[in-house]
DNA sequence: CAGACTGCGGAATACGTTTTCCCGGCGCCT
DNA sequence: AGGCGCCGGGAAAACGTATTCCGCAGTCTG
């Protein structure tokens, strides 16, 4: 069954005269259009595509028909837990529906973000979905929405997540609403002392779950030392430099520190042990998202369940429904108590 | 400077009709292909490809030249620290090569995995590159050989990702070396008594890190018990159900455990505290990986480091290079040590 | 039994590029 | 001055597929 694999692939061309049909049959045959051609006529065209391992070509698919079957993501950084978990349940979804993802990696810039977006759009996917750096007052932002603008008006679909703010379908995190009930929670444990490690103010995530937590704080009769509002960046080594910095000055009676990422809670907690403070007896730690491994770092860490791979899959579903192109899908989280947070008495 | 956006974007007839040249001369200018055009038409046509905001439609150049700007990756699952590490390396030295990234997720499923490559094949890719679930013994396995060997054929570039036995580029991750030397630092350390948490045996890299330990132990005159050699899941649920059961039986004895990747090391290390022992003093833990938690988790994981961002640039090089198609490349891997093995006296 | 209609095959065209081929003009050499 | 090579422009073919349009045979209707 090893016959020496023909240099050039097989068109249809190949398929059709081994078939004894005409091109036109061939085609209509291998991808069931709205006119019907004889059984027998289509099961010879299929017999022989099987024969010839006949695969079609997509991008010729693609010219003919003025549609692709991609679906395009551009993700900060693939190798962040929160983008990936977002990206696995995008291509899921992705791929259920018979579409192939085309990833693209902004780097947190949005400057290259707008780039990547140009150059996707020429690609003309079915949908784009952008799960960026959602860097907010950049220059660049007015030209990636024209872009997009454009690209819809093309005939696209786009999908923003957790950027509610643009007039495209868009798949929200609560982030203010969790980090408001996780404020009211860790009140009413008996912190009293917070200190928050936030991302610069153009970062919309971690403002807006900043802007959460100090709300519910307010709510908790709670008062919020602004000094003890640290802004860093927001990764894993954003928040070991701003725990390293807090322990060196001894905690400065600082209770608990909320990160508002995970990565940044776990960077903190390293930070603390590193200083010698035990996290969850010196300090209690929380964070935000619930990834993978919150519950693997010592003590397990409180954090507010971010379901990130159904973000994903929302983001497709928004993206192929047939709601209005604007669409708001609000995904809602939730506050996890763990041992970093052990309360106080 | 907001004209309305057309419906239908510029194409280069209209570039061409807008500079008053050819489509031949405008697509000459814009590409700089062997030709030359006089500067002032090149100028005219830079020009109105600008006003016009033209995008080249990549699936029409790709039918006319026969050969597309992609690069295929296709991997496990990307929420796997391992895989979108790998995938992060892959799509930054593809950007800078000018190609765009599709990535399909396999889901450790080698038939998946099949049609995957199937269908990827079908899009004509200049690269596809397999780091997928590495299972062999299958029977997928000679039908995914011959897809990617006609492809190959074809005048396709695959790069397999530590897959070290089939006729493609490959780049290597040195696993029995690095489990023979992580094996022999730990008998160094005064372990006797060890435990494998190990993948099943049609997982290759499973296999070989196994086998490289296994080796190690014998070089430093340490005997394995085969009762501890302990097949589980290779996953993080897969190391936390085999410390659970170990720790079910009171330890049995066992000193430490090596398990095959960080992500069933760290499982195993939650497991462990779970049932109240203290790994790092109770019962030490090692893996192999080196992901970015490890340094998160307490006590500190020790692990072999792989350069997984690296392994994805290598694999990105590899298929570029110029070399013949079947080069391999080994990427080196060292032992951290770390608290989780604080040696015995 | 004539005419209309239906069902299906095939030729041709379209999609947006790149590339080959041809052609005219210009400068250079003899 | 005439021939030759070079340069650059445009017409047209090619890439592989989908689809429109046309025509033919067979079937149904009146």
């Amino acid at each position: 069954m090893h016959d020496a694999a023909p240099a050039q692939s097989a068109t249809l061309h190949d398929v059709a005269r081994e078939a004894g049909v005409s091109i036109a049959t061939a085609s209509r045959a291998l991808n069931g259009s709205a006119r019907n051609v004889r059984t027998e006529n289509a099961s010879r065209v299929r017999a022989a595509a099987a024969k010839l391992a006949y695969r079609p070509h997509p991008s010729a698919q693609a010219i003919a028909r003025g549609s692709t079957r991609t679906a395009a993501l551009v993700v900060g950084d693939v190798a962040d837990p929160y983008f990936s978990a977002i990206a696995g349940g995008f291509s899921q979804a992705a791929e259920a529906a018979g579409l192939i993802v085309t990833l693209a990696v902004a780097g947190r810039s949005p400057q290259r973000e707008l780039e990547i977006v140009r150059t996707l759009r020429g690609r003309r996917p079915r949908v784009i979905a952008v799960a960026g750096s959602r860097v907010d007052g950049a220059d660049t932002r007015g030209a990636l929405a024209g872009e997009l603008e454009a690209y819809q008006a093309a005939g696209g679909r786009v999908v923003m997540v957790s950027q509610r703010d643009l007039p495209f379908g868009t798949v929200t995190v609560d982030n203010a609403g969790g980090a408001h009930q996780l404020a009211r929670a860790l009140a009413g444990a008996g912190y009293r002392r917070f200190a928050i490690f936030r991302a610069p103010a153009s970062v919309r995530t971690s403002r807006d779950r900043c802007e959460g937590f100090a709300a519910g704080l307010r709510a908790s009769g709670v008062t919020l030392d602004d000094r003890f509002v640290i802004e860093t960046e927001f990764t894993r080594g954003g928040g070991y430099e701003a725990a390293r910095k807090l322990a060196e000055r001894g905690l400065d009676g600082v209770e608990i520190v909320f990160a508002v990422s995970d990565v940044m809670a776990i960077g903190a907690m390293t930070a603390f042990r590193d200083a010698g403070f035990v996290p969850g007896r010196d300090i209690a730690v929380a964070g935000f998202d619930d990834i993978d491994s919150a519950i693997d770092v010592t003590p397990a860490l409180t954090s507010v369940a971010v379901p990130l791979r159904e973000v994903g899959l929302a983001a497709m579903r928004l993206a192929l429904g047939d709601g209005p192109a604007t669409d708001t899908v609000q995904i809602s989280t939730g506050v996890v108590l763990r041992e970093s947070t052990p309360g106080r008495r």
